[in-house]
DNA sequence: ATTAATGTTCAGAA
DNA sequence: TTTCTGAACATTAA
């Protein structure tokens, strides 16, 4: 579930203990599980990283980058259930790798953990890297996004606008939970056509989606009922608590009372909405 | 005991 | 060109 809030609240977490530190041992980590998907190979990871400093952590959409100063740079992808933790790992067995760093600080490693294990660990080059990630594969992050930038975007397609919201060309870190958040405070149909949104619908959409976001970043993310996402330091976030509509299907709707929320499918996920006071 | 659902991404098909 | 579908995997709920 990681989307722009949890993976932002990652690099947060990591950054003060990672950040101009040296990396001297990159591990994998043992477990019973299928082996991670990780470019070019482990060992090539391992070498590439193993005794260069960590010169910048940063967040590209959903994904955690840590720039090196050998010109190269980790993508750590999260997908479903990964975490990059400092401590208290959930469990011993889904725990992948560890970075371990140089020095001696309240937190001397990082570990990628991932339940599901759809997660991906990459190492590129800096050039690669511009050209993997790109503005033809990435579009611009949903939290700079300005209001002229949505107009944009959302009227060059015909789908559905929950849909292009999960469409990380579009705009890269909202996925399934926020979409259904940002749309409700929106108090727009997730089955619009976006051509058809109106312009005082999309501005309502850029402000809601602002304020979803960093309001959602300011409680460390939303831990849903499984528990699978964490802080840095596998503390449950607290947005969820704040959630409207995702997965409060027949509770009645906060904003107008009259309606109760439901649940659709679009694009083989799920939707939840209001359908009295989103139109 | 099966089957469906759960957050994401991408290749390949329509 | 744009949009849709299914698969990758582990775990839980029905």
């Amino acid at each position: 579930m990681p989307e722009l809030p949890e993976v932002e609240t990652m690099v947060r977490g990591i950054r003060p203990f990672v950040q101009d530190r040296r990396i001297t041992a990159v591990l994998e980590c043992p477990t019973h599980c299928r082996p991670l998907s990780i470019q070019p190979t482990f060992s090539r990871l391992a070498k590439g990283m193993t005794g260069q400093s960590v010169t910048g952590v940063r967040r590209l959409g959903k994904r955690v980058v840590l720039d090196l100063s050998n010109e190269s740079s980790l993508v750590v992808e999260p997908r479903m259930t990964g975490l990059m933790l400092l401590a208290n790992a959930p469990d011993l067995d889904h725990l992948r790798v560890e970075w371990q760093f140089e020095g001696e600080q309240e937190f001397n490693s990082v570990w990628f953990w991932d339940r599901r294990g759809l997660g991906t660990l990459r190492l590129f080059k800096s050039a690669e890297l511009a050209e993997k990630f790109g503005p033809t594969k990435l579009g611009p992050d949903a939290l700079e996004f300005t209001r002229d930038l949505w107009i944009e975007r959302l009227r060059a397609t015909s789908r559905a606008v929950k849909v292009a919201l999960l469409d990380q060309k579009l705009v890269a870190g909202i996925g399934n939970l926020y979409a259904s958040e940002i749309l409700h405070i929106a108090g727009i149909d997730p089955r619009r056509n976006c051509q058809k949104l109106t312009k005082p619908q999309i501005d309502r959409l850029a402000d809601s989606a602002q304020a979803v976001l960093e309001k959602a970043i300011e409680y460390e993310g939303s831990t849903l009922g499984d528990g699978t996402y964490r802080n840095a330091l596998s503390q449950s976030g607290r947005y969820q608590n704040e959630h409207r509509v995702y997965m409060r299907e027949d509770q009645s709707c906060p904003t107008c009372q009259r309606g109760t929320v439901i649940r659709i499918v679009q694009a083989q996920r799920s939707t939840f909405y209001c359908p009295k006071c989103q139109c």
